[in-house]
DNA sequence: AATTCGTGGCA
DNA sequence: TTGCCAAGAAT
């Protein structure tokens, strides 16, 4: 027997219940003031694995920037990602100006309507791809984000592991099975946020909920318990020497290549090392360009250990700031240009290095 | 298909 | 200090 079709909250009660609450609780949004393909799209995207608080500026500043898709395909790669700077996962700004210029060239600017369309997009998931088929184009699709996860698995009690390679195939059908037929669109709004508002992931206020006499979790006391998460994420240590090169007020930089965290970004000449040392002669060693560069320049600067944390690395960072001399010419390394400092300003930077810049030099 | 992509807030 | 994790997607 299936408990799902015979729990008391099918027939469009769970659905109800939640649109109600939602329509009394929501928070005023600005991409929810919209139909606009293009600013659902935006927020969407921004939003990905992102609190609201978080994204909400960045959403005003490209809405700024590009108020239409028509400007975000014209712009450079390096503006997006400038304006991206400090919201991490960069492959969704990359992606993002992809996908406009595919949507500009491949579909004449105007967004493909359907759930299955809009899939093909880059950047455009089983997640993003049902919310703007939703919200954009009322398509009765629905949406399973992480909100999405943590109610239903309360709220029907479903056990099964989101870590698991299952869950997904388990969840959407719980989550169409919940579906209303018509107001699709409000009720994937509404679970979502009665999660990010009333289910939250730590300490629910339960006493309060609306669905607190029929949900699952919460009569068995297994609210904190669930949803099931078996996966732990493994951290790796790096460590990182940064040289940041001086002349004549200019500086060498490159962009990231390779799929390693910050693609697209701009940096400095970096040494990776296995071990924790700073050791100047030790990082020269076999390096002919690091150690001509060390002989022909004075340390402007030797940094303290920054500590960056990522969600599956923890990266050490010294940074090394060489003046060198006016006179000398320095052969740079094929991935590295000069820059001034309006230009290093303009350039788009990881976090770990545009707080050294801020701190020593653009002061 | 398990890993890897950032950053910041919170307990 | 440490771990969790937030409107996921790509590979």
């Amino acid at each position: 027997m299936n408990k799902q079709t015979t729990h008391p909250l099918k027939n469009d009660f769970f659905s109800k219940k939640i649109t109600n609450w939602y329509l009394q609780h929501k928070r005023d949004l600005p991409w929810r003031n919209t139909q606009n393909p293009y600013y659902i799209w935006l927020s969407e995207i921004i939003l990905q694995q992102t609190r609201v608080a978080q994204g909400m500026p960045y959403y005003y500043k490209f809405v700024e920037a590009f108020p239409t898709v028509q400007d975000l395909a014209n712009a450079d790669e390096n503006e997006v990602l400038r304006l991206w700077q400090g919201l991490g996962y960069y492959s969704r700004a990359r992606n993002l100006h992809k996908t406009a210029k595919m949507v500009v060239e491949d579909y004449n600017g105007i967004f493909p309507e359907k759930y299955s369309e809009l899939l093909k997009l880059k950047g455009i998931g089983t997640y993003t791809a049902a919310a703007i088929a939703s919200f954009a184009f009322g398509e009765k699709v629905a949406v399973l984000d992480g909100n999405v996860y943590r109610v239903l698995s309360r709220v029907f009690g479903e056990v099964t592991d989101i870590s698991g390679k299952d869950a997904k195939k388990v969840f959407t059908q719980l989550a169409e099975s919940v579906l209303p037929t018509s107001n699709s669109a409000t009720h994937n709004q509404a679970i979502m946020e009665f999660g990010a508002i009333q289910c939250t992931p730590a300490s629910p206020n339960c006493m309060f909920c609306t669905l607190s006499m029929e949900c699952v979790a919460n009569a068995s006391g297994q609210v904190a318990h669930l949803p099931v998460k078996s996966k732990k994420v493994k951290v790796k240590e790096r460590f990182f020497n940064y040289f940041i090169i001086e002349q004549n007020g200019i500086f060498a930089m490159r962009k990231r290549l390779g799929r390693d965290v910050w693609e697209g970004m701009y940096d400095f000449y970096l040494k990776e090392i296995e071990e924790n040392i700073q050791d100047l002669s030790y990082l020269a060693m076999e390096d002919t360009f690091l150690s001509e560069l060390i002989k022909e320049s004075l340390i402007k600067r030797e940094s303290s250990i920054y500590t960056h944390i990522l969600t599956h690395q923890r990266i050490q960072t010294k940074f090394w700031h060489l003046e060198v001399n006016n006179s000398f010419l320095l052969h740079l390394p094929q991935e590295l240009e000069w820059y001034n400092l309006n230009e290093v300003d303009d350039l788009p930077k990881s976090t770990l290095v545009n707080n050294y810049l801020k701190e020593y030099v653009f002061e």
